[in-house]
DNA sequence: CTGAAAGCGCTTACAG
DNA sequence: CTGAAAGCGCTTACAG
């Protein structure tokens, strides 16, 4: 490979001097406009591209954002969850758009998040994006604050943790959910999904789903509740369990759709049928979930727009600007997992 | 945030010379022990992580591997390939095994994929991911290795393409399916998907499928061909065209998992059964195969090896060492969209 | 509008 | 085994 060119090579061949040359490829209003355009010529014409780890170096700033994955230890091998792949796909759009590299990685051996990205001078900033318990993790993010790190979270809208936290109303969403089961005519339900501190999105969606039968008049009481983390296997397990126990119920909403498409299997290993039998609502809209049977109806998450929030917040942390939002809005989607008609 | 420390911070507290406390960090053998464990223990508690700017612009190496993903250009919002983003799972790991950081990218404005990285100092090499028009994007394959830089791409073992590809065996991956197809009774075929030089995997995949049906006596001009590109929407169309053309047909084999699902939808709204009336075999075995009605039966392309295997072959490229090999075996993963028992 | 100079924080010959 | 020194390629006060 041939030499690489320095500004000093161009500073020679455009006949100034190094400072003007890092001035003119910046832009700077303060060089001449003729000596600015001879040194992008001579740039373009070497094919000249300023050194990142010196100008980072130099700057002690790096535009690259670090993404964080974490996830309940899977044995490696599993799937990611499709959700925040698509996640994943939005935010390197949105830091493509405002001129940010990203990194990429999973947790790691180390569990000091700061110190490898952070510290590092790798990153700016730090993107934390996983359905972990969230007890477990609790620790790390308050180290991470302590160390004044840069970074945002997707996750549950928990007291006492302001602006890195980005989220979907989940809450709104559980009712959402509630209110369309409601309107189809479905009058004994559960919910299979924690609902628990250590789960607090899977908790808000819960208390939204009990606000909408509560407005209509369901005891809270009622409503049958069996935990399961965000896997098809745990959510077959779940509705195994409730269906064994002989309670009656016409309808399920899960608290993600991985674990609908578990309860849906298990559901129908019992030979029943859905919705017919039992309707199934799930929550995410990964693109598995338009190729179940049935459909799966679900609450959507806008995962381009909390994509751009993730990154556009983190952006405003690093450069020490008012965060503006920090929550999305989930929406309805649906297909045909809880039934159609009014059951009447 | 407090001001970071530097090396020269731990040579005051060591009572030696920053070389020799970077040195130390390195693990340097010709540093005498005791010298080696003062400083780490000063550096643990200072907290200390060496600057990546700073060591990357003193060893002209970043430690970095950039990946490009690229795909036809999609309306933005629109899904990831499901077999990108497991490789993309596969390659983050295998990166984190090597110590190295993943930069991520979509295929940008830039059409230069050179200088965006490799130029920058910013990756040491690039990964290439994606299903394009071949023929399109070989002159920037080209001139990538006019500028010798070093890269690797998954991809079609086109001829005169050495060791910067690495693929699945396509051509065996075809025949697989073709056995397959044979063994349960299936006597009229159908492939859909681009079969020419400009899609150069789909090409080997139908060609491996002739292989095995000309084995079996059928001639491949009796092998009816649809073109389409690796979308649901483009496999619907296909075999909407070939349902009506009138021509008997028993089994498809679709050259992507995404085609086969449209190929089913198609099928399925014709009022057809799937494997009754005609059996779908996919390729690549993204998650989503599983949840299909009925499942898909597939020719599975082993993502956490191919990831494995990208990486190692660059980090080898890199280092200018010979590479080994760059194939991996497709599997067939039988599920019952081809139907089970043989049809006599 | 431009230049000379310092310095970002490391690594690595070179010398001892 | 250790230290003094140079230098990676930039950016940015400072001075004119």
């Amino acid at each position: 490979m041939k030499e690489k060119a320095t500004s000093f090579d161009i500073a020679y061949l455009a006949g100034v001097s190094q400072s003007t040359v890092s001035r003119a490829l910046r832009n700077s209003p303060q060089v001449n406009k003729e000596t600015r355009d001879k040194v992008h010529a001579i740039a373009r014409q070497l094919n000249y591209k300023v050194d990142k780890n010196a100008s980072n170096l130099r700057k002690q700033r790096s535009s690259t954002l670090a993404l964080l994955l974490f996830e309940d230890p899977t044995t490696d091998e599993s799937l990611i969850n499709p959700f925040f792949l698509s996640m994943l796909g939005s935010i390197t759009r949105a830091c493509a758009q405002r001129g940010q590299d990203l990194l990429v990685s999973f947790q790691q051996l180390s569990d000091d998040w700061h110190a490898d990205y952070e510290d590092t001078k790798k990153a700016d900033g730090i993107i934390l994006l996983g359905y972990g318990d969230y007890e477990d993790y609790e620790e790390k993010l308050n180290k991470l604050l302590a160390q004044e790190t840069h970074f945002v979270c997707w996750g549950a809208d928990v007291e006492g943790h302001p602006d890195f936290t980005i989220r979907s109303n989940n809450r709104q969403g559980g009712r959402l959910a509630g209110e369309h089961l409601l309107a189809l005519g479905h009058k004994r339900f559960a919910f299979i999904g924690n609902a628990s501190a250590g789960s607090p999105e899977f908790n808000q969606r819960f208390l939204g789903f009990c606000d909408a039968l509560q407005d209509a008049g369901i005891d809270r009481a009622a409503i049958l509740q069996y935990n399961a983390i965000s896997t098809e296997q745990a959510g077959q397990l779940a509705v195994h369990n409730l269906l064994e126990s002989g309670q009656p119920v016409d309808a399920i909403f899960c608290a993600s759709d991985l674990i609908a498409i578990g309860v849906m299997q298990g559901i129908q290993q019992q030979g029943l049928r859905i919705p017919d039998n039992i309707a199934v609502m799930g929550f995410d809209d990964i693109p598995v979930a338009s190729y179940t049977t049935p459909p799966l109806s679900t609450i959507q998450q806008d995962t381009s727009l909390a994509g751009e929030m993730l990154v556009e917040n983190l952006l405003r942390l690093v450069n020490n600007q008012p965060i503006e939002t920090n929550q999305i809005e989930p929406k309805i989607v649906i297909r045909t997992s809880c039934g159609t008609a009014s059951k009447g």
